[in-house]
DNA sequence: TGTGCACTTCAAGTATACAAGAGGAGGATT
DNA sequence: AATCCTCCTCTTGTATACTTGAAGTGCACA
């Protein structure tokens, strides 16, 4: 059984339980990279239940490291077991979606207040972003995303949290799975990139009440946009 | 293959993602149980390699659900995996004590405003826990532990988010191996007695400032004290 | 005597064989 | 005709056999 994987691992992928040197993973990590692209990309959507069979040929790995990888995968969220029935991918619901985003809040909050009180440095890299913004165009939804996810996640680093980085990277790819499936955000990047900017700004000359209200403010309508898009019903 | 298991599974144990109705857990639940247990009370102390026949001797199952839970441990943060090495129990530097109390304050701060903000009611499990934590012994380490655990946890899951309990909860099973490590902890009782009450009114008077401030006051001494009780080392 | 290479040994990685529970289909009985 | 029981099949759960890579040891050569 070493048939080439289905899945494509692209952008979206990342194993970070890899050893940092060797360029050739282990088939669990390969597994694991191919059903977290899969699940975030929507090749298999929420509420849909991956037989191990069906992830053995989309990855081209035995069962063994498969089911090692569903393990994984389960600790971090995005799949949920049912013993002797299988692995669902994880539904997210509106009440969830809004307890994800509330967190975000907390989070990037956090990282706000930290890097404002402590006078951290703000990476030039942050600014290239914001550039990096108003130069793609305003289809690329897959580019924006990717563009938007670095930013949040340039600030959240700034903060100098490695375990605060953890959590917001587990959120993050939560998020991203409802995001993909909502295409439509293309409405709003020219405001997104605006808000960026002065975000930026804010945080450079730690201005903690301004960086405060941008990022409230920046977080608190998303919910209720990807709500709306996606259907996913009202909040409790 | 089908000895006893080594490790008793007491209180400290927990597997959530072990289906509601079931009585009989399956043997990676039971291997995850296990292994937690043996982790969080210092039975396979931080930087330890755990192998794998080692695991399945302890847990009394074999080699395949031992990985799998394994696997699980790791994407909780509480292994490392080295490939081809082994499966390493996760050390706690010192500036991830640091990080991990930060992140525990921000987590407490913000179920603290939630709650008073949004006039949340504050359950009496709240008091009766304060009620229980004058009535337990100066000795009692791991009652204190787990008592104080509860209260904490009572807090958290008083503001309504289920992904900040989730958080919480995580974080918290990352804390308690070092709280664990440091048995000496008795001395302040008394004290965090007093604090806790305190808190408990505040919030139940949905007073957000002083909550907060007993909230603060209470978690930024914490992580000074363990890091010396344990030796872990300064901060960064 | 020191260094380097090869061999041995052992543990992790992977695949597969076997066991067992769950669900569905089909037949029989009411 | 409808319902219930039984059997079959399919998928997951578990164990074990096999493969591969890594590390340590000992011998040979410089």
């Amino acid at each position: 059984m070493n048939e080439p994987a289905l899945l494509s691992v692209d952008a979206v992928s990342e194993s970070n339980s890899r050893s940092e040197n060797d360029a050739i993973a282990t088939a669990r990590d390969r597994a694991y990279d191919g059903l977290r692209a899969g699940i975030l990309s929507g090749s298999f959507p929420p509420g849909e239940f991956i037989e191990e069979a069906t992830a053995t040929k989309a990855t081209g790995v035995s069962r063994t490291p498969v089911r090692e990888a569903l393990s994984r995968l389960a600790a971090e969220g995005f799949l949920v077991l049912h013993p002797r029935r299988g692995a669902m991918v994880k539904q997210i619901s509106a009440n969830e979606l809004f307890d994800l985003y509330d967190v975000r809040l907390m989070v990037e909050s956090h990282a706000v207040r930290r890097i404002c009180q402590e006078k951290r440095p703000v990476p030039k890299l942050l600014f290239d972003l914001c550039d990096e913004h108003e130069e793609i165009t305003m289809t690329d939804h897959l580019a924006f995303t990717d563009l938007n996810h670095r930013f949040h996640e340039t600030i959240v680093a700034a903060a100098g949290n490695a375990v605060l980085c953890q959590v917001f990277e587990n959120l993050r790819a939560n998020l991203t799975r409802v995001a993909m499936l909502s295409f439509q955000m293309g409405v709003r990047k020219k405001r997104e990139g605006l808000m960026h900017r002065s975000l930026a700004e804010a945080l450079a000359s730690h201005d903690e009440a301004k960086a405060l209200e941008i990022t409230t403010e920046h977080l608190s309508r998303m919910p209720r946009v990807v709500a709306s898009l996606t259907g996913i019903g009202q909040p409790k």
